[in-house]
RNA sequence: GCGAGAGUGGCGGAACUGGUAGACGCGCCAGAUUUAGGAUCUGGUGGCCUUCGUGCCGUGGGGGUUCGAGUCCCCCCUUUCGCACCA
């Protein structure tokens, strides 16, 4: 063969298989193939952000690993639809083209067009023709029509919310913006500020976005994420009357507390309504509209400063823990609804106005937080559940938290915690003042941006209708061409400077209105992605019914777990919704997910500011694209990443320079037993652990195979070298490409249906070796015939010298057999 | 602090329901080839030893269960990631 001397050349090998797939349509699907796909086979991965660097191999190993399982389903007869796309809207284009001065509307189609040329040269299975790019009036047409659909559902409302505002810049900053309180442009402590934003209703779903994690197949981190996200807590919401003027204790009666002004009622969650005897204060967030109900004359003041500095403090550093408990006395009593007590209400900003009802009672013998804020201002800490060995009068060193009965508390004492919450939220229902609730830890989803870099949101306000959908048949609303849309201190989106954008008529009355003109938060952009790749084709709808019917839910979606809770979360959120609404016959929209790990450098993060990114380019040029597709999927597991050590990529290079050699110099004869037992067993291997992707042991065990082909520098058989291009193509599908051919294939393998059946006959091994132990330690190992009894297994043990020599002078006791593996004498 | 995960040779990492720890690869050592280097090929490569023996030790540390533990149980240490006052 003429073949044999040719030596392997990558780059020639993958331009002409990347051509040869271009020109021939291979990974592409017209509309009527993705109408009529008879196995289709949904291959998703995350879309990635195109930024000016290019693509990072973190990009790339989470697209190489999607790949490899898209591919490996392709072969195994599948239709395998995979698409890939640019999620370009966003905070990260838009502060990347201020840098640099160049306008996101020139910049990303230059991003897009690299991002383009280097997937195409990783050989990923991509369909071209089903591209999407969120900045693309026809993609986010329908991003708007998402947003209508909530709208006129009522899940989209507006209401209040606080932004972080920098006094200096003059203008609202996203989260990542603030760098420790700070402004990352100017340094200046940034504050909050309240304006008026579009809200979707997520935590309605809460419930239903948490009982269907249990009928899907996510990876268990994320979905254990998902839970935590979600939040959900059992406990009781109480109500603590105010008390009107002077504080001090009164006769509870059920008549005149109700008779009181029922809106001067303060009522609070919480997870332990057991211990409502042992609340002796109340604690308000800083913003809860009722402090100025309660606050008295003499501490306004103080009031006022406390809750001026809690709203200079951004958003960021007012989570931060580990900080003294600090908070003022408002002056003002509520009274504690189980013991009748006037108690203290003050305000501090360990409480939260986003969670909850926004207030607390404070029972610092068994809360943390309320231990420590009670010690800070010498409050009393009273005793109401007794642990083990502790009674009503065992004093406290520090909150206690864990089970018990009720003490000091009336009829309920000698009550299990666990039986008091029920019966004093009954008690306390009697007289309208406790219920058992669920709390949700999920909060609305905030969509408004005030910025310029993304889709506006398709509403008119106006003066006399409020606001107003954009007519569906006049979507996109598109974003207009604005030279300076840098963020300014109007407080609101740069779009609201172009008013020959913003005023238009109103749609339902006609009158002079305005356009919403704050843009969606790209997690609506990706929100919905997956349901537009297959209906590209189709300009008048979202999606189109028969396509999505066919191939969604998504058959395996890959991506990172930095994506656990948003991007996820807020996908089922809109899946379930446009299920609701009668737009899809399914309610999730990922049946299976994988997380992937994450790659490092020689044990180290990698990171700009260290200098120690990989740079994907370079490597692909001398290596090819196979060598480091195949070293990264050998580096490590998949789903936990690997270390990348730049002298690792020989071993898989060498591979597949031997591989080449291997194939082009095989001859037509039988295969050598020997060789085609390790054949089957590694078929058995690979096409067991592909699917789940672990693609390491998978390509370790393709190495150990061809080791063994080429065991002595003996020169291989064809039939035991065709059945291993197929199984390497999906880590290397070029050189694969290329093999196949020169095996005198036609047409790519990838349609070919090349791969091989496991034979376990054929996989049998006809002698195994066992292992011989005397009391647990190796004295031997035996060669005996497959499956042998232990009879045959013991006897063969016994003619070992080793082995007599640790049985001599003892009694076996008992002999422990595991056929085919070890054979353990225990002597005493 | 809470939640999830991980600790195995010089390094990345293998190891089925508890059953011969270290597959595969990198690196290293020796040899072949080569003017030399590189590349390639062959063999070796956990540690220990006045005993070189299928000897002893060995999977973060300490206990335990078992004929047998990297794997199961208890306690501790280290580390990565996520959430961070969620009442």
């Amino acid at each position: 063969m003429a073949d044999k001397e040719r030596s392997y050349d990558p780059s020639a090998v993958e331009e002409k298989w990347q051509k040869y797939w271009d020109d021939n349509g291979v990974n592409s699907f017209t509309t009527d193939e993705l109408k009529s796909a008879e196995a289709p086979f949904y291959n998703l991965m995350m879309f990635p952000y195109p930024s000016a660097e290019g693509l990072h191999v973190g990009n790339i190993y989470a697209f190489t690993g999607a790949d490899v399982h898209g591919r490996y389903q392709r072969l195994r007869g599948k239709n395998v639809f995979e698409p890939i796309g640019f999620d370009a809207f966003g905070i990260h284009s838009e502060n990347f083209a201020l840098k640099v001065g160049v306008h996101p509307m020139d910049l990303i189609p230059k991003n897009v067009a690299n991002f383009t040329r280097q997937l195409r040269r990783i050989g990923g299975m991509f369909d071209w023709d089903h591209t999407v790019d969120t900045t693309d009036p026809a993609y986010y047409r329908w991003t708007q029509w998402v947003f209508l659909q909530l709208f006129k559902s009522g899940l989209a409302e507006r209401k209040e919310a606080p932004v972080n505002w920098c006094p200096s810049c003059m203008t609202v900053l996203a989260n990542e913006q603030v760098v420790g309180g700070l402004c990352e442009r100017c340094d200046t402590p940034v504050e909050q500020r309240k304006i008026a934003q579009w809200f979707f209703a997520i935590t309605k779903y809460a419930q239903r976005l948490l009982d269907n994690l249990d009928g899907i197949d996510w990876s268990e981190t994320t979905t254990k994420a998902q839970r935590n996200w979600i939040g959900r807590s059992e406990g009781a919401e109480l109500a603590f009357p105010l008390v009107p003027g002077e504080a001090g204790p009164e006769p509870v009666d059920a008549e005149s507390v109700r008779a009181r002004d029922e809106a001067h009622t303060i009522r609070v969650f919480t997870t332990r309504p057991d211990t409502v005897f042992g609340a002796t204060f109340m604690v308000l967030a800083p913003e809860h509209p009722a402090v100025d109900l309660l606050v008295t004359d003499e501490e306004r003041e103080a009031v006022e400063a406390y809750r001026k500095e809690a709203a200079a403090t951004d958003l960021v550093a007012r989570q931060k823990t580990d900080k003294t408990k600090t908070g003022v006395f408002t002056g003002g009593y509520c009274r504690n609804p189980a013991t009748g007590q006037a108690i203290p209400v003050w305000i501090a900003d360990y409480v939260l106005m986003d969670y909850g009802t926004g207030a607390i009672m404070a029972v610092p013998g068994h809360d943390e937080r309320d231990f420590e804020f009670a010690q800070e201002f010498g409050l009393a800490i009273p005793r109401v559940v007794a642990g083990e060995g502790e009674d009503a009068d065992t004093p406290l060193a520090e909150a206690y938290v864990g089970p018990g009965r009720l003490v000091n508390s009336g009829r309920f004492d000698g009550m299990e915690k666990d039986v008091a919450i029920r019966a004093i939220t009954e008690w306390l229902g009697e007289r309208g003042l406790g219920e058992l609730r669920v709390n949700f830890r999920l909060h609305d989803w905030c969509i408004s941006r005030q910025r310029y870099w993304g889709p506006p949101i398709p509403v008119i306000h106006c003066d006399s209708c409020g606001p107003v959908a954009v007519p569906e048949e006049d979507l996109p609303v598109v974003l207009p061409r604005v030279e300076d849309f840098k963020p300014d201190d109007s407080g609101v989106s740069p779009l609201a400077r172009v008013k020959e954008w913003y005023e238009v008529p109103c749609p339902e009355c006609g009158k002079p209105a305005r356009r919403e003109t704050d843009v969606s938060d790209t997690f609506l952009d990706s929100g919905w992605y997956f349901l537009r790749y297959p209906s590209t084709d189709f300009d008048d709808r979202p999606f189109e019914e028969e396509i999505t019917k066919r191939w969604l839910p998504v058959s395996t979606y890959i991506g990172g777990n930095e994506h656990a809770v948003l991007h996820l979360m807020y996908s089922r959120f809109l899946t379930m919704v446009l299920h609701d609404l009668g737009h899809l016959e399914f309610e999730e929209p990922f049946s299976r997910f994988r997380a992937h790990g994450l790659i490092i450098r020689n044990g180290a993060k990698m990171s700009k500011s260290r200098g120690n990114v990989i740079v994907p380019d370079p490597i692909i040029e001398s290596f090819g694209a196979d060598t480091f597709r195949l070293y990264l999927m050998f580096l490590g597991p998949f789903e936990e990443g690997g270390d990348y050590r730049d002298e690792g990529i020989e071993g898989p290079r060498g591979f597949l320079y031997r591989l080449w050699d291997a194939v082009l110099g095989a001859e037509e004869k039988a295969p050598d037993p020997d060789v085609e037992r390790k054949l089957h067993q590694t078929i058995e291997q690979v096409t067991d652990q592909i699917p789940t992707l672990q693609y390491n042991t998978a390509v370790a065990a393709l190495m150990e195979y061809l080791n063994t082909v080429r065991a002595g520098g003996r020169t291989a058989a064809r039939a035991e070298v065709e059945p291993m291009v197929a199984m390497v193509a999906p880590f290397a599908p070029h050189i694969a490409e290329e093999l196949w051919e020169s095996l005198g294939h036609q047409g790519s393998i990838f349609d070919g249906n090349p791969w091989p059946e496991f034979d376990p006959e054929k996989a049998r091994e006809s002698t195994v070796e066992v292992a011989v132990q005397v009391n647990g330690k190796l004295r031997a190992t035996i060669h005996v015939p497959a499956d042998a009894p232990q009879d045959v297994a013991e006897a063969a043990a016994r003619e070992q010298e080793n082995v007599l020599r640790y049985l001599e002078g003892t009694t076996v006791r008992k002999v422990i057999h595991v056929p085919n593996r070890l054979l353990n004498f225990v002597v005493g």
